[in-house]
DNA sequence: GCTGCATGATGAA
DNA sequence: TCATCCTGCAGCA
């Protein structure tokens, strides 16, 4: 589930229901249990995100720090909130409703000097777009040599993008994820930049990944294309390409697959 | 019940 | 590049 937009959405939606709220917070997995406690019985504040990363500020200054990396999760209810599974991490409750929280790789009170680092090590972020952002990507792409494919799934060199986003961004460019980042040129460079901007604020506000034009797929929003059409490329290995028809291929970089069409993105 | 897989990231080698 | 950590779910027996 979790790329930037999952993060950012998280963020408003949790904002909306529990910032100023008292929340009753413990840890029925018991692997957050003393921070669970340091925070129990106060005033959530606001909640940042930032890239992958939110912060949640907490009065008298505390903040917990979540990452939800590959299994994390949160899950919310209205009313009737279950029990909490083996895996929850962080539950937390209020009038408004209940939050569980699973599977994060980072759940954890954080010092401001620590949330200095984790910042300072992130590079700018589409959904929390500043006037630099688009020329400090193109500066960082092109100062890379790793292929493009690779630089863009690397958090300081813009935050918040994905495995599946990567790909159709990729591929709405019509850029080889093979080709060397160096050699992107600054025109395609702010095209990425602006595909990440508009596709994942697509993702933040209607909660899941929509890649295709849906205007030209007969859709009037993104959110009526239905599953298994909202993709390009990512995970479609084999299949025909929605747009030429040629097959789809597939290779691992840096660790991870990327799925692309030979003949929209040549090399 | 078991296996494998997943939209992430880190630290050691 | 590899091993490791974090959970839940689908697919199978």
């Amino acid at each position: 589930m979790p790329e930037g937009h999952t993060i950012h959405r998280a963020a408003r939606l949790q904002r909306r229901r529990f910032a100023g709220s008292r929340l009753s917070l413990d840890s029925p997995q018991g692997r957050f249990s003393e921070g669970a406690a340091a925070l129990d019985g106060r005033t959530l504040i606001t909640i940042d995100a930032y890239g992958k990363h939110l912060f949640y500020r907490w009065e008298d200054g505390e903040t917990l720090h979540v990452h939800l990396g590959l299994f994390g999760r949160f899950r919310m209810w209205t009313s009737d909130p279950p029990e909490p599974t083996d895996g929850t991490r962080l539950r937390w409750r209020a009038d408004a409703g209940t939050l569980h929280l699973s599977g994060p790789t980072a759940c954890e009170l954080l010092d401001p000097d620590a949330e200095v680092a984790i910042r300072a090590r992130l590079g700018p972020d589409p959904l929390a777009p500043t006037p630099d952002g688009p020329v400090r990507f193109a500066r960082g792409l092109a100062r890379r040599r790793a292929p493009v494919g690779q630089a863009l799934l690397d958090q300081a060199l813009i935050a918040g993008i994905g495995n599946v986003y990567r790909a159709e961004m990729l591929f709405l460019a019509g850029i080889n994820p093979l080709r060397s980042a160096g050699d992107v040129t600054t025109a395609q460079a702010d095209q990425l930049w602006s595909l990440a901007v508009t596709l994942l604020g697509i993702g933040e506000r209607i909660g899941r990944i929509v890649t295709v034009d849906h205007a030209r797929r007969g859709y009037r929003r993104p959110r009526d294309v239905p599953r298994g059409e909202r993709l390009y490329v990512y995970r479609r290995h084999g299949e025909p390409c929605l747009v030429c028809g040629a097959q789809i291929e597939r290779v691992a970089l840096s660790g991870r697959t990327v799925w692309w069409c030979a003949t929209c993105q040549p090399s």
